[in-house]
DNA sequence: TGTACATCAGTGAACGCGCGTTCACTGATGTAC
DNA sequence: TGTACATCAGTGAACGCGCGTTCACTGATGTAC
């Protein structure tokens, strides 16, 4: 708790984002409304002009926190797991659905918002960091696999990313359809039987 | 063109249901209004009433019929891939793309809209058939799997959906995320390498 | 240490808007005789 | 074939609501002297 009550509240503008996350996660995207972040950040809702150019400002700023913190996490994660390539690989994936899991507003904000990444460079900045990591993981762990036979670092890392999305949005959520498994045990099975495909894994391991 | 003008639209339940896809479609799940889909059924907002008992059923009503289609349209494609079990199931992803690319309202009214699947009976009906097409597919594959090492066919099912959502989500949106490579050809490879690491596809072939 | 003043974060009232939903109604359609 | 009537799909006006945004303002804060 930062001062608070007074006239001046002293830290609005991360508060606003706070409430705008928070509010997010509760009622989706489409739930979230200007004036009710600002109500729940205990001020008039004019008062979010002074830090915001409006509603979907409030939102691009969610989302660039969100892909700084799950850029962070990633490489904090596929560092841990060095000098391993496949340990720093398997553990980013990991790092995915624990962001996601933890982080549901950042992950909505940055996902389902329909917010365009473009929206402001500091933005895409965000956003091309974090596709950067997974895209250096991939790429080392390509070394493994000879040339001839090795796609694309950049699709390898579309394939993971496309998978682990997968899994958030259709079985971490509660959309009404029961994940048959739990969506950590779903992703790390995929992931290692995609490994395997690529001859990263030994058939029997 | 059926009869349309005059005081009784003729087959406003299906203009209005097809107005709300062309909706979902250019302003997503967000963007769509009751009022604005009647606007467009050109008929009064008042008049949905006679046929939805209101905006959600409206989308409710989409989202089913979205999944008739995509169950009859794997089905489809699954049943031609016959009687290899192999091809049946690589048509089955392919269908998946086709259908998302094709039919964005709908896509979207099934897994974007928020929507519970079990908000109505049929709606849930409709979604399990759509599930069971492909988890059908991945069962007859897996027999070919020496049964030690074959993962549950929901399992192999799952991760295959997750896999076709993602690339949908990530890769064919425009989001702002420029697709390294086609939707279509990052869903095939990646397939392609998950099969292999599956043994069902030789690992040179 | 105390006073005058500039700054600017937040107020509160107001706006126009389109929303979903309700209601008593109207008039086109189809059926019974 | 023509007339009376029941049905019910769609009308149009109205509602209360919360939205995003604007504006002139106010009063807390920090700085210069």
């Amino acid at each position: 708790m930062a001062k608070k009550r007074g006239y001046h509240h002293g830290n609005l503008r991360q508060a606003l984002i706070e409430a705008a996350l928070q509010l997010i996660e509760e009622k989706g995207p489409t739930g979230f409304t200007l004036s009710e972040a600002a109500k729940t950040a205990g001020v008039t809702p004019a008062a979010v002009y002074r830090h915001f150019a409006g509603r979907e400002d409030l939102i691009a700023e969610a989302a660039r926190q969100g892909f700084e913190m799950f850029a962070d996490l990633m490489q904090f994660a596929y560092d841990k797991g060095q000098p391993s390539a496949l340990a720093a690989f398997e553990a980013t994936g990991r790092a995915y659905l624990a962001f996601a899991r933890k982080n549901p507003g950042h992950y909505i904000a940055m996902f389902e918002s329909g917010i365009s990444l473009n929206r402001t460079p500091e933005l895409a900045a965000a956003a091309a960091r974090a596709r950067s990591v997974l895209e250096q993981a991939a790429a080392d762990l390509s070394q493994r696999i000879p040339p001839e036979k090795r796609p694309p670092a950049s699709m390898f890392s579309a394939h993971i990313w496309a998978l682990s999305h997968g899994v958030v949005e259709l079985y971490a959520r509660n959309t009404g359809t029961a994940s048959p498994f739990p969506p950590e045990d779903l992703l790390e099975t995929g992931i290692g039987i995609y490994l395997r495909g690529l001859g990263l894994i030994a058939p029997d391991e």
